[in-house]
Order: structure tokens, then C-alpha cells, then sequence
DNA sequence: AAATTCTCCTGAAGGC
DNA sequence: TGCCTTCAGGAGAATT
């Protein structure tokens, strides 16, 4: 499940291969993501240059000079780079082609998003109202404590709020949380201005991390040379209900938190 | 208006 | 072995 590493561990695996390079050929076996993929894709691409490749949370934004193709991963989206030919296996639902190298797009349960626009991304509707970058010094301590004043609601939803923070998933929100010594489901509001502060280092530091090893593999990650991320080794509390805490061996408790699996240290966690 | 629930989708895993 | 159910989840949309 691509986080904010995962995309980020994608963007630099392929942005070598492809940026400088001039789209030759478009082709679009399955244009039914979360969204269709736009119609015109084929004739707006043909022949464009990728100027550069950039990434806004986890949205993937290919720059050219007539506009910017926008791409999501979804939940279990991939960006692999495969040479001309290649044949396509199921689920690859979309190919940018450069002369002898392709950019394929695979996507087994189609959350993914691939998006047209020629105006400034950052004015787009699906990224306007995005929060700060995690790894940027717009986000801190402060803007987590400010945005938590009037929430009740748990600080594992408020780390995953897109409008707070871009690129925590739930993996890293789980694995901050822990680190931090914050217990999932305490009220935004009842923590500490100090606290958030730790809070936004460990979120920072697990991500970063995390993209140091080339993100975690879980289920259907592979980086774009189609190897695993080895940050799976690393993970505190994710996915480990019933082992014990690193910290204290308690075991790590399991409960649903917002419709997501939240993994935590009842006796390192308050 | 904030908070919760619903929704898209497929593959893996578990139960019988 | 096979069929059925459950779960995983990013994040916008819909609902409360």
C-alpha cells in the first residue's frame, strides 16, 4: 500500500529513465480507474517531453510543457519501467512509451488515478486543499497543535488527514504514534503542545527512514525495478498484533480506529 | 461544520 | 479441492 515513501521510492526510480524523454506512444488498455482515464491522454502526450517529475503527497506529477500528467497509486498501484515489447500481464492498464523503454502503469484493484491538466497543479481541485509536506520545515510541531485545537476526534485520524499533513498513511501513522509514545485514539485536542512537537519529529523521522530503505513492501508494493522496499524489518507495531513491544514486550494490541487496523503499546502508549 | 460511513476493486487468506 | 466470506485500504463522496 503506497505511502508518502512508497510514491517517493517510485518518483526516483523512475524519473532517470524518463525525464528529458519524449513520449512516443500512449496506450491504454483499461481506462476504468477510480477515475477514467482521460480520453484525449493519447493525443495530448504524443510527442511531449517530461520536463520533470515531481511529487505533492502522494500524487506523482509528470511535467511537460503543456500541462501535467497527475498520478495517484491507490492502494495498490504500481510504476514499473520495462523495455519496448514487454508483454503486458494483467492489471498493467496503461503504457507511456519512450522509444525502447515504457512506463507502465499496474493496478489490480484500479484505486489508482491518472489525471490530465494543463493548469497549475497546485490550483487543481484534488491538491489545493492538501496539508503541508511532512518532510518540508512547513510542518511542525505547531501546525499539528493549531490544527487540533477544536478536533475531538482520535489523533490517528487527525495525522492521516490529508488537509493536516499530506503522505501519512496508516502504516506510518500506526509506527509515529508508537514512536512518539501517543496512544492512537486520544483526543487531538488532550495533547500537549510539546507532544505534537515530538509527534511531527517521529513522522519525519519514521518517513524518512522509511524512504532511506526504499519504502515498506507490503503485500502489493514493488519498487519500479520491480524489487521490494526493506522497511517491513523496521516496523515497531504495524501488522505485529500479539508480539511483543520493542520497547517493553506488552503485547501489541489491535483495534479498528476509523475503519483502519491501528496497532499499538497500551503500556508505551498514553 | 465536524465526524462518521460509504464506495470503488481484486487478491489473499481463512473457514468449513 | 473448492466455494464462500472476510479483510486489506487511499481518499473523495455522501451522510449524519
Amino acid at each position: 500500500m503506497p505511502e508518502l515513501p512508497e510514491v517517493e521510492t517510485t518518483r526516483r526510480g523512475i524519473a532517470p529513465h524518463i525525464e528529458g524523454r519524449r513520449i512516443t506512444k500512449v496506450v491504454v488498455r483499461e481506462p476504468r480507474l477510480r477515475w477514467p482515464v482521460p480520453a484525449e491522454l493519447a493525443s495530448v502526450l504524443q510527442g511531449t517531453r517530461i520536463e520533470r517529475i515531481d511529487r505533492r503527497g502522494k500524487y506523482i506529477l509528470l511535467r511537460t510543457r503543456p500541462g501535467t500528467l497527475m498520478i495517484h497509486l491507490g492502494m495498490s498501484g504500481s510504476l514499473r519501467i520495462v523495455e519496448a515489447g514487454a508483454p503486458p500481464r494483467r492489471h498493467d492498464h496503461v503504457d507511456l512509451c519512450f522509444g525502447d523503454k515504457v512506463l507502465r502503469f499496474h493496478d489490480p484493484r484500479r484505486f489508482g488515478t491518472i489525471l490530465w491538466t494543463t493548469a497549475s497543479p497546485d490550483e487543481h481541485e484534488l491538491l489545493k486543499h492538501l496539508g503541508p509536506e511532512p518532510l518540508s520545515d512547513a510542518f511542525d510541531g505547531k501546525v499539528l497543535h493549531r490544527c487540533a485545537r477544536q478536533r475531538r476526534s482520535a489523533v490517528k485520524s487527525l495525522i492521516m488527514d490529508g488537509r493536516v499533513v499530506v503522505g501519512v498513511g496508516n502504516i506510518y501513522a500506526n509506527e509515529a504514534l508508537f514512536m512518539a509514545g501517543i496512544h492512537p485514539s486520544r483526543s487531538s485536542n488532550r495533547i500537549s503542545a510539546a507532544r505534537y512537537d515530538m509527534l511531527s519529529r517521529k513522522i519525519k523521522e519514521v518517513l524518512s527512514a522509511a524512504v532511506a530503505e526504499g519504502g515498506t513492501t507490503l503485500r502489493d508494493f514493488v519498487r519500479e525495478d520491480g524489487k521490494p522496499g526493506y522497511f517491513a524489518q523496521r516496523l515497531h507495531v504495524y501488522g505485529r498484533e500479539g508480539a511483543p513491544c520493542p520497547v517493553c514486550a506488552a503485547p501489541i494490541k489491535q483495534r479498528r480506529l476509523g475503519q483502519r487496523s491501528t496497532f499499538y503499546c497500551s503500556r508505551c502508549q498514553r
